[in-house]
DNA sequence: CTAATTAGCGCAATCGATTGTGCATTTTTT
DNA sequence: AAAAAATGCACAATCGATTGCGCTAATTAG
């Protein structure tokens, strides 16, 4: 009992003219009579003409999809991030297809196999933590998808990316500790090689730097940004006799504040902590963390918009690298001076 | 300098073969020569051939798409759905193609048709706040696009849907609260119109009249389920001197608990409050937060494995509707003994 | 040794929308 | 009035994969 869709071919019979005219029509094209025209319109409007965008996407090669790969959607950050997108390219006319990393590098090769697949117009990508190689990605540019990466970046490939300044984050939010008196700060780092974690370490240490603190190797603590990374972070660095933690990572912060308020310490006055990434939990928590908001929702739109242009000028190397502004939200975890 | 995705057209001609060999010859056909079969096949191998999904879909009917809608993927609840959802659909060869309303019957409706418009083989739906009418979900059933409802149902629409069993949520909530002690109960209740608020309001009504107290209507409070909402019912529910407040979801409780706490009032001891969604905060803020876990990961799991089956049946009147028990989880806020 | 199978493959249509080309009319120009 | 231009539309190819039908050659049966 299924309606069908109908199609031009429906409206043309119907008319007793041909698809090419019915096609034509639709667009305005200037070759065709005012009172064809017309009667087209009437018709598809009776019926709810839609065009078969599956059929559309075959003969243009435009599927008017775009790609979306994160490590993982019911993270506060990525959501945010994906609203913004959402926001810049249905009002364009595209979809989004989304799919989730987990954090695995297989994963990400998988979705990417997935989304050529479906001929999406271009990937979106913020890499996995595991994602150290650039094979799959560099075969991707081969192929002629568009990519864009955001968040986080590959350096060894060269295209569009939309990030935010991870090294001044990290500084404002170390300096900020400095400011408030703490001088032994801890950094619990996430991994490595991942160019957002490196570059929160680079601002932590251009902050003490800056303030003449030298920073020995076991202050800076590499860590799973998760709650038990923090615990454990907590429990190792206490032996330097710290008087702040700075987070990579909120989950880690909370982490370290639970390990500290275990302990019968107190925070702010004892031990001062802060975070990265403004994860909604962080304003509620007591005491409240001190964190860094990364602007999801505004870097989405960004790197959707750069999409939709770089989508005009063809040249992939127009496509530039923006950098976004981070925000210090200062909250009673670091806070000695009312 | 794009390297096109190749084609069976383009094995053809490179085996001085038809397309049509070599199409059967990827499928095994049995009437091609086990020679072409392994010369077509290598072949596909060297060029990793893939086939084009949106001819494919254009061919078949199925876009091997399903579409998601939901109120805001940020939302952690939803996340974890489609979390669920993705796992049991990529892993029989679906994509996700993900919606978001904002909670406005507006962008409800024009995200069907955008997915009608891609021809999605069904639709995963959660419907918004403002969705009181039924009839672009009619007329999605009308087209013969499979819809189904999880965790936010219409009842008008005969269809298979996952929810979890708010009532029994709701119900087992309060009594805990009236096992704790507690009897003045108010319960700040989302809109009436939206089925999960008003069966959790009609499970705390069902534990109230079980333990024989009578519920006065200014005992339920509706109203927008966030931090303000809270406040708000905070402020307007104090004059009936309650001991205790169930909120329908976990924001309004914690604008409750703020509100409270902010007046001095000691939580337990003072007044107990339990919210409902198990929001990743409520495991964090002091006191921590009893609330109800809907599992959403399960239940976007069980909506997808409900349409692969339904796939095969045809019948849509074999979709049947999946009711999840719901899990109380007791935390600080209203754990008077210990 | 001829007739009936069957193996192996190509042709052409199909899905729906788009577009270059061409062919009639009609209108305009000279 | 004849030539040129413009109008209005249809045909057919295209995008890539699939599939019913049919054709040829090889094999088997009778």
């Amino acid at each position: 009992m299924k309606k069908q869709h109908i199609t031009i071919h429906d409206i043309a019979r119907e008319l007793n003219v041909s698809a090419s005219t019915v096609s034509r029509a639709l667009q305005n094209h200037p070759r065709i009579s005012q009172a064809t025209k017309d009667a087209v319109n009437k018709l598809a409007r009776k019926y709810k003409y839609q065009p078969n965008v599956v059929a559309t996407s075959l003969r243009s090669g435009e599927s008017k999809t775009v790609g979306i790969i994160v490590p993982r959607i019911n993270r506060n950050f990525f959501a945010n991030v994906i609203g913004g997108m959402e926001e810049a390219l249905t009002s364009s006319g595209y979809n989004l297809m989304i799919c989730q990393t987990h954090e695995k590098i297989e994963n990400e090769i998988s979705a990417i196999q997935t989304l050529i697949n479906a001929r999406v117009d271009a990937i979106l990508l913020s890499v996995s933590m595991e994602t150290t190689r650039d094979d799959h990605l560099k075969m991707l540019m081969d192929r002629g998808v568009r990519l864009l990466f955001f968040d986080r970046i590959i350096e060894s490939i060269q295209t569009g990316s939309v990030t935010i300044d991870d090294k001044l984050g990290a500084y404002q939010n170390v300096k900020h500790l400095l400011e408030q008196g703490y001088r032994r700060i801890i950094h619990v780092a996430g991994a490595d090689h991942i160019s957002i974690y490196k570059a929160r370490k680079e601002g932590y240490l251009m902050a003490m730097k800056e303030a003449g603190i030298e920073v020995s190797p076991q202050w800076i603590l590499e860590r799973p940004l998760i709650q038990e990374g923090g615990c454990s972070a907590f429990d190792a660095g206490m032996s330097v006799k710290p008087d702040a933690f700075f987070c990579a990572g909120d989950f880690a912060a909370l982490g370290v504040m639970q390990a500290a308020l275990k302990k019968g310490l107190k925070v702010p006055q004892d031990l001062g902590i802060t975070g990265f990434a403004n994860e909604p939990f962080t304003e509620f928590i007591h005491p409240s963390l001190t964190t860094v908001e990364q602007h999801g929702g505004e870097m989405g739109k960004k790197v959707a918009e750069m999409f939709l242009l770089c989508r005009e000028i063809e040249e992939s190397s127009t496509c530039e690298r923006i950098v976004l502004k981070p925000e210090l939200i200062v909250r009673s975890s670091s806070m000695l001076n009312v």
